[in-house]
DNA sequence: TCCCTTCATCGATGGATATCAATATTGAGG
DNA sequence: CCTCAATATTGATATCCATCGATGAAGGGA
């Protein structure tokens, strides 16, 4: 029998401490980055891309080339994602260590 | 060698089909439902205690009773937690499924 | 029935956020 | 240099959201 821990590796034991107010801000700031569709439709693109230029961005998504960048600064302030400057352009990569971390957030104890 | 894939099993292939907005939405909401500390803290606190009661909750948040409900009703209309009253009492108990689907959602691709 | 406890809902308010148009910045080419 | 293309930043605005006090609803006990 399998028992869901859902972000109990954050923190301790199973009697009742509460988790820290402090991991508890940190997690709610990474999922705020993931509360936007268009985020989390970025995400994706990144997820199956490796490396994305912005201007496909603005391409792929009917928004403002201000509003794309806007997104990406939040997704880039929450450590999801990391730009490269490459002339004139701009590529946007995945970090996989802030993804991991989200990942172990949902561990399932057993 | 592993290649992370968060959100890839939403979407479809590698190449460019861009995800589909109604998936993009239906995960940013349940993102959206976590993405608030006491939110996080409330289920943190689920996940080690198979069932709380609201009492419980706001005495171990320096928040309003209102406030407390208002979040336990975001949580509940996410589907992320179901509530059963008995007697005077609410017990709210975490939604294993939908904590799985979002472990789902950062699956790593071999 | 009356009151108390528990919880949900309502209404109001201050602060955050998504969006765009306009502007600044930076690199590449001529 | 001068201009164009690609991004980022700024300023403005409309909407959303977290919070609280006040109120409502419903159960339990005397």
């Amino acid at each position: 029998m399998k028992t869901l821990a859902l972000l109990q590796p954050i923190c301790c034991a199973s009697d009742t401490p509460p988790m820290p107010r402090a991991a508890a801000e940190d997690l709610a700031r990474a999922f705020k980055a993931l509360a936007d569709p268009t985020r989390v439709a970025i995400v994706n693109r990144l997820s199956t891309t490796e490396e994305v230029c912005v201007c496909d961005l603005t391409a792929a998504f009917e928004l403002s080339q201000p509003t794309i960048s806007h997104h990406l600064r939040i997704l880039r302030d929450a450590g999801l994602v990391e730009a490269e400057a490459r002339g004139t352009w701009a590529y946007y990569r995945l970090v996989p260590d802030a993804i991991e971390r989200l990942r172990g957030v949902f561990a399932v104890a057993v």
